[in-house]
DNA sequence: CCGATGCTTCGGCGGAGGACGAAGCAATCG
DNA sequence: CGATTGCTTCGTCCTCCGCCGAAGCATCGG
């Protein structure tokens, strides 16, 4: 018995309504000043200095002064990663957030997560990736293929760069709001970062939606054309 | 703002000491009934009572009766999986279990993480697969190669049942002692079961610690045989 | 049957920690 | 140089929730 890590601490940080919000926010993958984030969680600003202080602490994240703004941003992919699985978990007991808002369509629609992108689009692109061969699944993991790698080459997208680094070249995440898995992983981050410099999508100020413009409509449209093609089998790569 | 599943309800239920106690003990895989796990909290029955009746309700766990005993285990691979990404954070401030036991070294040495192996063993397993080129890590990702195959299936581990199922087969998991990732995912759940049934190693009572036996020490070393690192040099193997 | 064991519900106690207002520093602007 | 803005520290209040003891149901053993 007790073994290991101490896991509650990190736990109970992540677990206060106003950190959590906080966390939430900062999965958009930008990096946010204090008062925002104390408007995001609906506290006071010393409530707000007071549990970024505790978050930094723990090395949850980080922080950069600018000026006498100081921004914080998730310290990494691994943070990052926790929360999404913790926003899994949240899901799969059906307890949503209470306040469904004017902008959830569009939330559900495309949005950021972390540094990729995820909603509708995110899995239509995913299983037209996988449609088309240029993704596989085989055992739960997904693999570019050679066909792929030809595909995002002529996109634009430089893959040999990506394969450089130690991140997984592609991931299977699980979309909340579509139960279904997108992509993320490296090629993921890749993508989104094409997208926004193409101006497809672009971000948006407020919240974690990426609009979608009338190009990227189009160039998404392209992309995916072949995602009403019934699958096989939906692949879930959840879990160890 | 406030978007997504609500992740501090799920992140607050982990993040109460007795509780989080209690999602470790049973990241041993094993089932647990009630009284056991609140011993293992350090807690009295009804507190474990209340605690359990929370996690179950959340989805975290699941019950199965059986006579007068009520069987607690967590309720799929995300749940442990989530519980190994905190563990992976909690260790990366450095703010480690403040009792080091004398169960400590052992732990180290192997022990479960939820359903494969983990600890000193499991570390150096995975790098001799690796430079024995039975198995391949690119671009993040790990896969089992053709050597791999024929190397596991020599050894009596039917992979192709495990490529059936819509589980990664591998899966590269940081291992919290020794901040080197060990072998996770199907394969790393039958290598475990292959070395419970031939009695290589032993599950402990009272922890995740596993022993390993004599003749499990000689099968290990020759899988190992190509590892970087130095063998381990102690051998804590008692008699069955 | 009766006692023992395992687990749960109920009620009350107590402490941890999250909330804010006021005040204090630092940086930018007119 | 004041004035304003952004953030932090301090002190205090107060709510929430984890804890246990006692009692109440079930199940198993004799």
């Amino acid at each position: 018995m007790k073994e290991g890590p101490s896991i509650a601490a990190v736990a109970a940080l992540i677990g206060d309504p106003a950190r959590a919000n906080m966390l939430g926010a900062l999965m958009a993958g930008r990096a946010l000043t204090a008062g925002e984030l104390a408007r995001e969680a609906g506290v006071s600003a010393p409530t707000a200095s007071g549990h970024l202080a505790r978050l930094g602490q723990a090395g949850l994240v980080l922080v950069e002064a600018q000026g006498r703004h100081r921004y914080f941003r998730l310290s990494g992919p691994d943070v990052a990663h926790v929360l999404e699985g913790l926003m899994g978990l949240a899901a799969r007991t059906g307890r949503l957030r209470t306040r469904p808002g004017p902008r959830d369509p569009a939330l559900r629609r495309a949005r950021t997560c972390w540094d990729h992108m995820a909603g509708e689009w995110a899995v239509r692109l995913y299983e037209a990736f996988l449609a088309d061969g240029r993704l596989a699944a085989a055992a739960g993991q997904v693999s570019l293929t050679a066909a792929g790698r030809s595909f995002f080459r002529a996109e634009g997208i430089d893959v040999a760069a990506l394969e450089t680094t130690r991140r997984p070249l592609c991931r299977a995440c699980l979309d909340w709001s579509e139960r279904r898995p997108h992509l993320g992983g490296g090629l993921g981050r890749a993508i989104l970062d094409h997208a926004v410099a193409r101006h497809w999508v672009r971000p948006t100020a407020e919240s974690r939606a990426l609009a979608v413009t009338p190009p990227g409509l189009a160039a998404l449209r392209r992309w995916a054309a072949n995602a009403d093609k019934p699958l096989p089998a939906t692949i879930a790569a959840t879990g160890p």
